[in-house]
DNA sequence: TTGAAAGCGTTACCAC
DNA sequence: GTGGTAACGCTTTCAA
């Protein structure tokens, strides 16, 4: 059996009220009497139970993470930033994958409530009316991070995409290019992909350019492969840039499969900066978004919050960097 | 304030041992007072504190996972299988990154176990002596998850490493390749790359080829860039077998860096099946190891332990495959 | 079928 | 400085 703090009590001889005492520093002890009871502790091994504890103090020092799939490696990167940060605070991380599910979100929601987590971190792909329901029904403080769509109800974190499409489709312009096509998600309405637009026009417009932007079903390495065949065969563009690097990896692949040159016969650039984007060759020309960075402000804000501060603004903007890799370059 | 049995009890004008008897459905209640407290449940919107529970219970339906880094690729398809598989049987994660840093894992040991987890699943890439007289102390269910080193004491799940290297080489050689390097991980006594390099050996003998075997001093990219240098400027091999992914992605790398063309030229083997394997270009033909296998089993096994079934075998073997892509054909 | 009460391992308040 | 004890929210005997 594992000691409790009775029997470091009953073993040293004081009463528990002084062994807690001595173990969270919370009031004077008597040198001696200190120096008892640490060797008692120590002889029996003794560590508090975190449990009972959370039961009085109200804390569990626990952060519920609920991700779509730590699969996806911008994913593991924010969880990486969650931790960190939050193992410097004390908070370890309870986590749960939800796999796109809407029915998950909500179950694991309560679910981390019930395990009396002290804030949650929601890492989505859709949007989900009920969420509001739970996170105003539980009053723990909430970060709502999604890449698709923005919602002001919620506290979230994020680069400025109209401002970082803008950049890298200006930084195209600036090479040299001319036919510039853009690889947009199609989801209906995904209010993040609207900004993207956005800055892509602005500059094509700036520059008077010929706007060309394809439409994709999703944001994976297929849709990019897709898009990149319908773009060749119109020969219409000698730079693509992708609103995500997934799609951006599969235009490469296509490239690849059918002998095009990257980026001597087309330049390609995605955004993100995922993990294998400074793999993959070419090495891929992107705009990075800082993953780790966005995790860590996450935590940082709902320990904050924890502490009573709240945070005025609901909506955080980090910076973002263009990323020039090989895929790049001048046209020919 | 968050309702509670006691408010359920009141409310509803029974005792908490009735409504506790109708939420857990642990004897009989009649009808009538359990419609009544339900209804009483659902006004109040009241969950059961599971930390409550946990202290009377011991059942925290928690497990520690204890990861080296989540942004190996690997080891997030190892989580997933745990946390698929764990929730299955209603077991949350608890998550902590290590780093490598050995006295972390120790840390952690012990940080997880305060917070009452029901086993521990480390993932680690060291030999940690220590490790030994935590798992003891806590009579917990404890797995041990290692790429680069095998320890008897501690149940683990794996593949058979030398009949992988030794498949896969014979793979090569059945292609017509007789110039086959072996690129190898040098970690000292790292006691998972000898059966590697049995089987390699193995392969080789058997086919009366001369074996050439480089060193490197780690399993990244980088190292694999330079073995490729080295076998290149050499001019010793119309085949590389890398013992890790990493590393063979890196020669993959170098290659194309230098204009070699793969597989023309030379093919490219790895061991592993992370995930970029399947994305780069070349594809990269492979041993798949399970990870999400792995983790499943792993947690399957404490939970099977948690149950009272002793699992006898402490290693168990899972089986690889041979996964010929892109980067691997004949020598020309 | 129901309720009272002990107990899980702590902390925190109140006396002394 | 120190000890006794209520309380945290729940499950589980034990009686009724």
């Amino acid at each position: 059996m594992v000691a409790t703090i009775k029997d470091v009590a009953k073993k040293a001889g004081v009463s528990i009220s002084t062994v807690s005492r001595v173990v969270n520093d919370s009031k004077p002890v008597s040198p001696e009497v200190k120096k008892k009871v640490m060797e008692t502790i120590e002889e029996l091994g003794y560590k508090p139970n975190e449990i009972a504890r959370t039961l009085v103090t109200k804390k569990s020092y626990l952060i519920g993470v609920i991700v779509t799939d730590l699969g996806d490696s911008y994913i593991a990167e924010i969880v990486r930033g969650i931790e960190e940060i939050g193992k410097m605070y004390d908070y370890d991380i309870l986590l749960c994958s939800t796999f796109g599910d809407k029915d998950a979100e909500i179950r694991y929601m309560q679910l981390l409530n019930t395990k009396q987590v002290e804030g949650i971190i929601l890492i989505s792909n859709n949007i989900n009316e009920e969420i509001e329901t739970y996170t105003k029904s539980f009053k723990r403080p909430f970060v709502y991070l999604n890449r698709y769509y923005y919602d002001d109800r919620y506290a979230t974190v994020m680069v400025d995409n109209c401002e970082a499409a803008y950049e890298m489709t200006s930084y195209l312009i600036n090479l040299g290019h001319r036919d510039i096509a853009y690889v947009s998600n199609n989801k209906e309405d995904s209010s993040l992909e609207k900004p993207k637009l956005e800055g892509y026009s602005k500059a094509m417009r700036e520059n008077e350019l010929k706007e060309s932007v394809y439409y994709t079903e999703g944001i994976s390495m297929e849709n990019g492969y897709e898009a990149a065949r319908n773009i060749v065969e119109s020969k219409s563009a000698t730079a693509i840039f992708c609103g995500y690097d997934e799609a951006a990896i599969g235009v490469l692949g296509y490239l690849y499969d059918n002998g095009i040159k990257v980026p001597e016969e087309i330049s390609v650039t995605g955004f993100g900066d995922i993990l294998i984007a400074s793999i993959y060759r070419p090495t891929l020309t992107t705009i990075k978004v800082p993953y780790y960075d966005i995790g860590a402000v996450s935590i940082r804000r709902i320990i904050k919050e924890l502490k009573g501060e709240k945070s005025e603004e609901n909506k955080m903007i980090l910076p973002f960097q263009i990323q020039k890799r090989q895929s790049s370059s001048k046209p020919k």
